[in-house]
This record gives C-alpha cells, sequence and structure tokens, in this order.
DNA sequence: AATGAATGAGTTTTCATTCAT
DNA sequence: AATGAATGAAAACTCATTCAT
C-alpha cells in the first residue's frame, strides 16, 4: 500500500445522480419515473440511489430545490442590470422562461412536478417554490400601477400564463425572451 | 308478466362508474389513481371496470372528453348572452373558473391530467382541448386590441393564468367570478 | 302475424361456432385461445358460447372429435379405392397428410391441441385419437413386413413423422402427397 | 472473519429457479405455467423471480437453450464412440431418446414446448432448435443410402418419430435405446 | 337463442425499498 | 460508496364463467 492518498470521496456521484433524475423527472412527471430508470441513467443500480436519498420523494425533494435556486439565481441576475422596475419585471420574466424553457432540467421540474403530485413532498415543494414567487411579488409591487388592477392576481396571471408556455412552445418557433415580452405587453402595466 | 317494459337496461353502470372515476382522477392525477380505487368508489370489481372500458387510458379519454363538453356547454351558454365582444370574453372567462373550480371533477381532470402526462391518450385529450381552446380564439379575434397586442399570446397567457387558479384558489376567499374579472382587469383588452 | 311458418331453429349458430372455434384454436393452441376471441370470431358475445357449450373444454372436445372424423372419412375414402395392403397404406398416408397439412381448421386441431395440455378433457380426446390410430393399426397388419420390423414402433414412426409435418411444412415447396410418398420410400415395408 | 471468503454469491439462486421452471415447463406446457407456481417451486416470490429474467418468455428461453445444450452433449458424447456412419447414427438416436425421454426436464421442455406456441420467443426458440438438428443432418449426410431415399424427409421421419414417443412411452414397458433401435430397423439405411 | 353486465380468481409484471456484504 | 439479491405489495389487465332477462 503506497502512501495514503487523501481521497477526495465525499459522495462525489451524487451530482450525477441528481442530473440523472432531473432529467427523468422532467421528461415523464414523478410518478412515471421509477428510481430503476433514474439509476439506470445515473449509472448505479437502484439499490445504490439509498446510499445518497432515503427515499424518491427526498430525490425529487432535492431536485427541485436545485431548480428553484436555478431559476432564482438567472432572475435575480438579470433583475440586477435594471434600476427602472417596469425594465425589471421584463428582465425577471425573460430569464424565468429562459431558463424554463431552454436551460435546464431541474428548473423544469419546478413546473413540471406539481407539489399536490406527491403529498408526501408537498409541504416542502411548496416552500420552495413560495421562495421564489417572492421575487415576483416584490417586483410586481415596486410598479405603478392602474388603480384598478389588483397586484396579486396580477402576479398570478403572469405567472400562471409564463408557465403555461410549456405546454406549447416549440424551440426555433419563438424566443423564450419574445414570449415573455409579448405577453407583457398584454398587461396594464403603466397609468 | 305485464306489457312491454321499456328495457333501458343499456349500461346502466357506466354512468356512475365514470364519475367515479372523474372523482378520483381529479384528486390523484392519472398515475396516482388506481383501476383498484376507481372500481371501489364504483362499488365494482376492478375487473368489471373493463367491461366497459379497454384500458385506464381509455377511462381517461371518457373523462376528459365529457369534461371538455361540460366546460364547453358553460360557456357557450354564457357567450350566448351577451352581443359585445369584451362583455362575451368575460362572460366565457367567468364561466371557464365557474366550472372549472367549483362545479365538477370533470372538469377538473382536463387541467388537472395533461396530455403529456399520459403518452398514450396524448392525442386524444388533445384533441378535446383544442377543440376547447378554439372558442377563446374567436372569442379573442372579436376584440379590437390595441395594435401591439398579439392575439396568440394573449389567449394563451389569460388561459394559462385562469388555469393556474387551481393551484391557488380556496372557496370563500373569492370567487370564480371575481378572480376572472380581476385577471380581465389586467389587461389591455381596448384602445 | 302472418300463418305460423314452421321454425327451423334447433341450435342453428352452433356450425359457425364450431368454426370459429376450431380456426383459434389451430392457430393459436387451447389456452392461448380465449373464449372472447371465439365468441368474436363467431360473432357472438362470450356469454353467448354457453348456450351452446358447457365450458371451454367441451367445446374443444367438439372440434377435436369433428377433426377426428374429417380426417377418418378421408382416409376410409383414400383406402377404399385399392385393395393391395401397400397401396392402402400409402393412400392413407397421402389422405392424412392432406388433410392435415391443407384442408381443415378441425383436422389440424387434432394434432396441435394434445390431449395432455388439457387434463380436464385428456381421456376424451385421448378416445378419439385412438379411434383413428386403430385404422393405421389395421393397415399395417395387412402389410408383409420383414420379420425385424416391429409394427408397433413402424406405426408410431410414421405417424409421429407425419404428423411433425406440421412444423415445417411449407405449402407451394412441396405437396402432402409427395411428403407421404417420400417418407413411405424410407421405411423397410417389403421383404 | 475467516481469510478472504471466495465469493461465489453471484446468482447463486439462479440455477435453481431455473431448475423449477424447467420442471413446471416441462409438466404443464408453457401457458399453463405460471410465474407464480414457478416461483413457489423455487421457494421465492414472484415478484423475485424478476431480477432474475425480465419476463417469462426470456425464462423459457433459458430453459430451453440449456435444453438443447444437454441433449447436444448427451449426443455429441454418444456419437463420439464409433467411426461408423450406421453406429454413429444409431448412438445418436438412443442418446437422443434417453434424455429426451428419462433424463430431463430441460431436454423435454424442448419438445414440449413448440416454438409456434410462444411468438415472442419463437425464433430464439427456432434458432436453438436448428442448431441440435444440424446434428442429424450431418449424420444422415455421412450415410450410404438407396438412390430413391430422400435424406432430408428422412431425418424429419425420423426425428419426428422419435420425438412423437413422449406421447406414448411409459417407463418400465420399454427402453429408451430399444425404441430407438426399434425405429431405426424400420428404416431403409443401408442399400 | 342470445345478451348485457358482472364476478372473482387469476395473470404477468413493476415498484419502492431493504440489507448483508 | 455501492452491489447482488431479494421482498411484499400493488399495478393493469384477462379469463372462464354466470345469470337475469
Amino acid at each position: 500500500m503506497p502512501a495514503n492518498q487523501p481521497r477526495v470521496r465525499q459522495d462525489n456521484r451524487r451530482q450525477p445522480l441528481l442530473d440523472a433524475a432531473a432529467a427523468i423527472f422532467r421528461a415523464r412527471g414523478f410518478h412515471a419515473s421509477s428510481m430503476r430508470d433514474i439509476a439506470r441513467a445515473a449509472g448505479m443500480l437502484p439499490g445504490s440511489v439509498y446510499y445518497h436519498f432515503d427515499s424518491k420523494e427526498a430525490l425529487l425533494v432535492a431536485v427541485y430545490g436545485e431548480g428553484v435556486r436555478r431559476i432564482s439565481a438567472a432572475v435575480d441576475a438579470a433583475v440586477a442590470r435594471s434600476a427602472d422596475a417596469t425594465a425589471r419585471l421584463h428582465a425577471a420574466c425573460r430569464a424565468h422562461l429562459e431558463v424554463l424553457l431552454d436551460a435546464s432540467d431541474y428548473a423544469q421540474v419546478v413546473i413540471r412536478v406539481l407539489p399536490e403530485d406527491v403529498p408526501a413532498a408537498a409541504a416542502d415543494l411548496g416552500a420552495h417554490r413560495d421562495g421564489y414567487e417572492q421575487r415576483f411579488r416584490d417586483l410586481i409591487d415596486a410598479l405603478a400601477l392602474p388603480a384598478d388592477v389588483d397586484r396579486g392576481h396580477l402576479r398570478r396571471l403572469l405567472l400562471g400564463g409564463l408557465n403555461w408556455a410549456r405546454h406549447w412552445y416549440q424551440p426555433g418557433r419563438d424566443t423564450p425572451a419574445r414570449i415573455a415580452d409579448a405577453m407583457l405587453a398584454c398587461l396594464r402595466l403603466t397609468d
């Protein structure tokens, strides 16, 4: 035995496993994804997954959390580049859709898997989601809106409309940024 | 032997079975609903369900179709009461949300179960859905909109926003009609 | 109501039902054939089959019996045309193969379904089969064979070899008559 | 903890499982054998079988392949002991029948289950069978036969006749070797 | 002579998970 | 850090059969 190498170990297969899970959850949803499939995509045996995560739900929560973290980071970075309230909302919506539609398996899991689909994890997923939505609450609070526009319903209309894009978006026919702009153009954002 | 009974027997357990399936699909989604559960809710044995429907997917398609029929009927009836384009859209949105949020298990299945969740039935479900969305296409075509508002994106924003309500709506705190009005108030529907 | 017609009824759907059963049993064997399939092929509902036959086994026995009757008739007719013992055996083998390979679903069921596959009907099927094989026993008894040829094993070799043809026979490449002749030419039938 | 165990564990329940499957398939045929029964005979739960084999068909193919391997080995060993063409064919037929009738569940599956009974596995089974039959082709090619004996039909007659023995053979009344000899004595194998 | 509706036991298969090694 | 081998429950579905009408 040669000189003890320092051993970098510490869960170095966790990341590939998460990546695989994100890809499978995104493509098939929670219930139609099996631990077998995820393990195979990660190059492991099904039993091995349980070294890293206690359950299928725990794996989902980890993926979902990473998804929220990634959209959050993208939105935060985009928003930071402007000072004007309307411009900031535009930037946020563009970033939101870009990550959601093109970039990341992780982020797509966030809209593909609904908390209510997984009762055992619903609380965790909901908390992650709420944390993210707070950003849009703040952005909309900063706008000068017509008096008869309700900020809560505006936020929910906007987020619902953006997230729905997953169902009809076809890469190539349009871009996330143009879709975001077109939807914002439908809204009464100024006096 | 009394005179000629009317012979109504035909398929008389099909309706209760559909009702049970609608309730279960609505509450748990497609994959988390089992034929066992549906059969039990309908007071049958699992095998008996297959006398009426060839597969779980076929059962879903039947429920989904009935859901679309019910929303369509509600929207058509509501729209028929006005001549003004904007008023007609308002009526449609109110009816859409009312059926969706309060009235019908069948209708809720339509937004709870996404075609892409059930590849084997996706084409059928999609066709039903498209037939329904055509109504909103027509309603929006009839509006006089600002030149920079894209009708396609307006429709998708609106339907996405309305459908999203399922996730946050709490009966009692608000009414479907008020939500529909509040969301429409956020939109630039006039010149 | 016009003058009472004499009504020919008396189980007039029994024959089409038997035909359908023969076709299905022949193509798929006993276990892989379902009463559903047979009923559908006969244009009935599954329950209706039970008006004519008490069970799947009873249906098989009827088909099998008809199969034996048909081969027997063919062989008897063929044999009757010759007086010479060897010529009679030739005629029998040709007729046997012709019915088996080309002519009749019923007859093919006789070699496709083995009595041992259907314990509940094994006795009946075996009896039918034995009745038929008696013909070959008689034909072989009438031959003048070399002393060291055992008549029992000759019969079993010949019938086994002929029946096996089902597995490799391809219509067009050869004819049942030529196959029968070629096989008989392999045997030591004369001193 | 003793020194270094040899680690033989690998798939150590696979063999008992195959044995159990061979016994059940032999006794009842493919369709009448259930995975339940096979699992029970192997001392497993039904689900556990699927760790070793992907499907009932795959299990059959494994049993069938092993059956062919065993008859092939027996025939090859028997044939190797003679140089004379006729003696070699005799040895092959004796070995064939001995394995088939007395020795091995595996081998009996080969004649009990017909490829056409299991469409999903027919190609695999057929390939196995063809590989085996090639031996008889070679043995018969080596014979000096009368000019009017067709080698192909001789082979098919002989194999059909031998395999048919399964249906009437009763241990004790006769021996496989004597049956083989008696059948060969019926054939015109010399000029 | 047949049907509509159902039954109940059965089928093959899949699943998340466990655990000694 | 992972694996080989299994478990036990449940999944969707099929089957032969029944029976009032």
